[in-house]
DNA sequence: GTGCTTTCTTGATGTAGATCAAGGCGGCCC
DNA sequence: GGGCCGCCTTGATCTACATCAAGAAAGCAC
C-alpha cells in the first residue's frame, strides 16, 4: 500500500517532486464489489487512482453478446474513460469494481486546473499521455506477434497477483482467449 | 491531395485555425521506395506528415524471425516514433517507405517550440495525444472482439485504397493474420 | 448449516486460421 | 526481350484455440 503522492509521482513521471498540494485536491471514495464507477452514455467528468481493490474496464462486442475486458485497474493504477474526460463525449466503457475498492477521485474541473498548481504541468501531462500511448502500442504489438501462451506467460510475470485476486475469466478476456484456454495454459505452466 | 495546413488542422483538431505560420516550420523531403525514415536504435528527433505515398511502421517479433507491421502511414497521416521523440530514447520501430514518398518534416526542437507560436498549444497537443490513445484503445478492442474476417472487412470499408497501393502481406500483418488468410478472405468477400 | 450462484476445470469435439508447398504472373533490371 | 524476383493465390494439411457440455469446488445469502 502506497500513498496517493507516490502514485502521482509514479504516474506523472516525477517521483521526486512534492505532490502534496495536488494530493489534497483528490477525494477518497469506496466502491462495493460489483458497483459501477462509470457506465456507457454517462460522462466521465473525473479520473481516479485505485488505492485498494481491482476494477475492470470493459465493453460489449459489436454483436452485444460478449463483454470484453479491455483492462484491469490495480492498486496504484489510474482509471477513467479518457475520451469522455477529454472530449466531453458520452463514455464507451463500463468501469466496475471486481472487489471492494477505495479510490482517490479528481474532478474534471480540478484536473483542468492542475496547471495553476504545477507550473510545468503541460510538459508533465504531455509525457503522461505519451506514456499511455506507448503502452497501448506495446499491447497491440503483443497481440499481433505473440501466441495465447506467450501472452499468458508475459502477464503472469508482470502481474502475478492478478491471478489470485480477480476472476480468471476476466483475465482471459483481457488476454484475448477463452477461460478454458487460460485454464489449460495454467495447468501446462505449473507442470 | 491536400495541403500541409489542412493536415495540421485535421490532426490537431482545429481545422478552422490559421496554421500557415507553423506550416513554414516544416521541411519537405522525399523518400524512394524501400528507404528507411527511421530504424531502431536511432533517435527519432522529428515527426513527419505524409504528403504522398505510403510508409509502414514495423518491428521484429521477440524471436526475431518475423516482421510485424504495426501501422501503415497514408497521405495526410503523421508518422514518428512517439516514445523516442518524447522521451529521447532509442527508437523501437522501423519506418520504411513502401512507395516513393514525399513528407513534411518537423524537427524535435521546432516541435518543442510550437507553444511559442500557438498560444493554446498545450491544450491542442493534449487533445491530439488523447486522440491517438483512444485510437489505439479501439484497435486493442477490435483485436479482442473481432474475427479475422471482421477485421478485414472493417479495414476494407475504412481504407479501401490501401488494398491497391501497398503489398497485401503488410496489410495482413497489420490485421494480425497471414497473407494466405487475407487472400482467402478477399476472394470470399468478392463472391 | 442449506441451498444457490459463480467460478474453475476437464474432456470431447469442432473450426478458424496457420503452415507448407507449389504455381502463375507481373514488374523490373540488364 | 529474357530472366529473375517479389507478390499473390490456391490446395492440402495441421494445429492452436474455440465451443459445447458436465461436474467439482468455492463463495455467499439467508
Amino acid at each position: 500500500m502506497h500513498s496517493l503522492q507516490q502514485y502521482l509521482g509514479h504516474y506523472f513521471g516525477a517521483p521526486e517532486r512534492d505532490w502534496s498540494a495536488l494530493a489534497t485536491w483528490f477525494e477518497a471514495r469506496s466502491l462495493d464489489k460489483g458497483d459501477f464507477w462509470l457506465q456507457p452514455h454517462q460522462y466521465a467528468r473525473r479520473l481516479a487512482f485505485v488505492q485498494t481493490g481491482y476494477v475492470r474496464i470493459y465493453a460489449h462486442n459489436a454483436e452485444g453478446d460478449k463483454a470484453i475486458t479491455q483492462w484491469i485497474g490495480t492498486p496504484g493504477g489510474l482509471v477513467t474513460d479518457l475520451e469522455s474526460l477529454i472530449f466531453e463525449t458520452p463514455a464507451r466503457w463500463y468501469i466496475q469494481a471486481l472487489t471492494p475498492c477505495t479510490l482517490y477521485e479528481l474532478s474534471q474541473e480540478q484536473y483542468l486546473r492542475i496547471h495553476t498548481l504545477v507550473p510545468d504541468w503541460a510538459n508533465i501531462e504531455r509525457r503522461f499521455l505519451a506514456r499511455c500511448f506507448v503502452h497501448l502500442e506495446q499491447r497491440v504489438f503483443q497481440q499481433l506477434s505473440m501466441s495465447a501462451e506467450e501472452r499468458y506467460l508475459e502477464l503472469w510475470h508482470r502481474a502475478p497477483e492478478l491471478f489470485h485476486t480477480v476472476p480468471l475469466h476476466h483475465i482471459a478476456s483481457m488476454l484475448g482467449m477463452t477461460p478454458e484456454t487460460l485454464s489449460r495454459l495454467r495447468r501446462k505452466a505449473i507442470s
